[in-house]
Order: C-alpha cells, then sequence, then structure tokens
DNA sequence: GGTAACGTGACG
DNA sequence: CGTCACGTTACC
C-alpha cells in the first residue's frame, strides 16, 4: 500500500544513515555487510571499538561524542544517498517524508508512552500535571540539547527539540502555554485517564490517525501488567543494529531477547510504581515523587 | 503461523 | 549481577 510505502521510504533514508554512521567509532567502516529482516533492523557483526568490551552506558556516552559530530553530516548524507539511490523526488520532499516516518514513530512512541500510564489519575490530576510537565520540558533549545547528541546516525533536524513534532506540548506556538485538549476528549476508566478517539485525531492528524490508534487501542487493553512497549526515543531504541555478538543476538532462538545495545533504556529500569510517564525528551516524567 | 521481543525465574 | 531458557504477548 501507499501508505506504508511512504513510512518506509521514509525509513530507509534514516537507516541509511543509521547504517553509515552506524555507531560511534566506527573509523573506517569496513564494508559491513547488511543484513535486514523485514522490520529493517540490520544485523551486523559488533565493530572493532564494541569488542573491547565497554558497558552499555560508557558505550553510549562515547557515542554521543561521536554522533554529535557525525550530526553535521547527516543531513548531507541523507541527501547524498538519496540522489545516489536514483530518487527522483525533490530532495526537500523526500528529506519531508523521511522526517515524517521519524514523527510518525516518535508521536506514536509518545502517545503510547503517554497513555502507558498504568494507574489511574483524575481528569483534573491528569490535566494539570500534563500541563506542568508541559512547562518543565526545554523545548526552546532546538539546536541542542543533549538528545540530538545522543542519537546514533540521527540528523539534527530529526532531534526532538522542535515543539511541531510534538504538538501536544505546543499550544499555537506558546511553549507550555496550556493543555490543548478539550476535556470531553477523554476517557476515564477505572485503569487510567486515556485520550479519546478524536483526540488522536486532533493531535496527530488524520493520517497519523489510523496507526496510533492501534497502539492506543493495545495501550488501553494493557492497562494492568502487559508487556511494556520501548519508548523508541532513546539511544537504544532509535539503533537499528543487532550486534550480533553480545549474548542477547547470539541466543536470539532460545533467549528472545533484543540486542543488548537496542535494549530501550526505559525497559530497563524497573516498571515504575505506575504514577510514570515518557517525556519527549525520553526521560521519565513521575506523576507524584 | 512466523517472528520479535518483554517478563520472569533459575542458575552460576 | 549477568546469562540463559521458557512462556507469553504483540504484530505482521
Amino acid at each position: 500500500m501507499s501508505g506504508s510505502g511512504g513510512l518506509m521510504e521514509g525509513n530507509q533514508a534514516r537507516e541509511d544513515e543509521d547504517a553509515r554512521d552506524s555507531c560511534c567509532g566506527e573509523e573506517d567502516s569496513s564494508p559491513v555487510v547488511e543484513r535486514r529482516n523485514r522490520s529493517g533492523i540490520i544485523s551486523a557483526p559488533l565493530n572493532k571499538s564494541l569488542k573491547h568490551s565497554r558497558a552499555l552506558s560508557q558505550y553510549i556516552a562515547t557515542c554521543s561524542a561521536a554522533a554529535a559530530v557525525a550530526n553535521a553530516n547527516a543531513n548531507r548524507l541523507a541527501q547524498s544517498s538519496l540522489v545516489s539511490t536514483g530518487v527522483k523526488a525533490h530532495s526537500t520532499a523526500a528529506q519531508h517524508r523521511a522526517q515524517v516516518g521519524l514523527t510518525k514513530l516518535d508521536r506514536g512512541a509518545l502517545l503510547s508512552g503517554l497513555l502507558d500510564s498504568p494507574s489511574g489519575l483524575h481528569l483534573a490530576q491528569a490535566a494539570e500535571l500534563l500541563r506542568q510537565a508541559s512547562m518543565l520540558l526545554p523545548v526552546s533549545d532546538s539546536t541542542g540539547l543533549n538528545m540530538s547528541g545522543d542519537m546514533e546516525g540521527v540528523s539534527a533536524s530529526d532531534s526532538l527539540g522542535s515543539v511541531t513534532d510534538f504538538p501536544l506540548l505546543s499550544n499555537g506556538g506558546g511553549v507550555g502555554g496550556g493543555f490543548p485538549f478539550h476535556p470531553g476528549l477523554f476517557i476515564m476508566t477505572p485503569a487510567g485517564v486515556f485520550l479519546a478517539d478524536g483526540a488522536l485525531s486532533q493531535v496527530t492528524g488524520a493520517t497519523e490517525h489510523q496507526q496510533t490508534h492501534s497502539e492506543i487501542t493495545s495501550a488501553i487493553s494493557a492497562n494492568g501488567k502487559k508487556k511494556r512497549k520501548r519508548c523508541g526515543l532513546c539511544p537504544p531504541c532509535r539503533r537499528r543494529i543487532n550486534c550480533e555478538q553480545c549474548s542477547s543476538c547470539r541466543n536470539r532462538k532460545t533467549g528472545h531477547q533484543i540486542c543488548k545495545f537496542r535494549k530501550c533504556e526505559e525497559l530497563k529500569k524497573k516498571p515504575a510504581g505506575g504514577l510514570e510517564v515518557m517525556l519527549p525528551t525520553g526521560a521519565p516524567f513521575r506523576w507524584f515523587q
């Protein structure tokens, strides 16, 4: 279908970037044999730097520095890759599609994170707390915050500093200027407060409605202690390459575990006592301390 | 039905 | 604590 095609196209551009600077320290990247599954996850041997075993946190830290440098080239590379692969479309249009693909993903993750809050809140509480949370967000600095540097192979334009990526947080251009939803858009259940269907299309736009809807419904049905989902925002989540060397990769058949370098930071933590949602910065927000 | 991946318990 | 194995869920 055309919808998925567009999305794939967007992801493809990103994956190409990811594959290029796949991870830190890949100095003269030797020709890596790319094997991709249908989700676009690349199975690639661990590079040399990774073979010197480092703690994951260390790995991510060093990756951030390298990624910061690499980010400067990311956009250029994305464009050149599009040209070299024979994409006839206007480069800006192609870039836009690529961004849309990512944005969809991020919005879905965001909404999923927001709605996954396992415990209930009164509407007024939820509204007020969400409003406060949005005011805490440092969204004004789009050049740089920590996040863009941590995104492996994610171009600066893809970073999450842009308010436009998060309509929940932008109220007509004002940062933290108010809670953007009509109260009638909420559904209150014993399990918590959720956005109504119409609210989703209001927030995400009609074209994204279908995609997010399935996520929301699953999130709602999973109000209890079902599987948590990857946040989709943290560097490991954004990584699209299986190292094929860690224990999880080696034992994939029996272990059923995601590559250690792709394991979501949030899923590594113990499930919080309940009152925690994911902020767009990737950081968890606790309703109550 | 196949695959990916989360949750959990056992083990060293 | 890290690893492994299994059950289970979610998605295609």
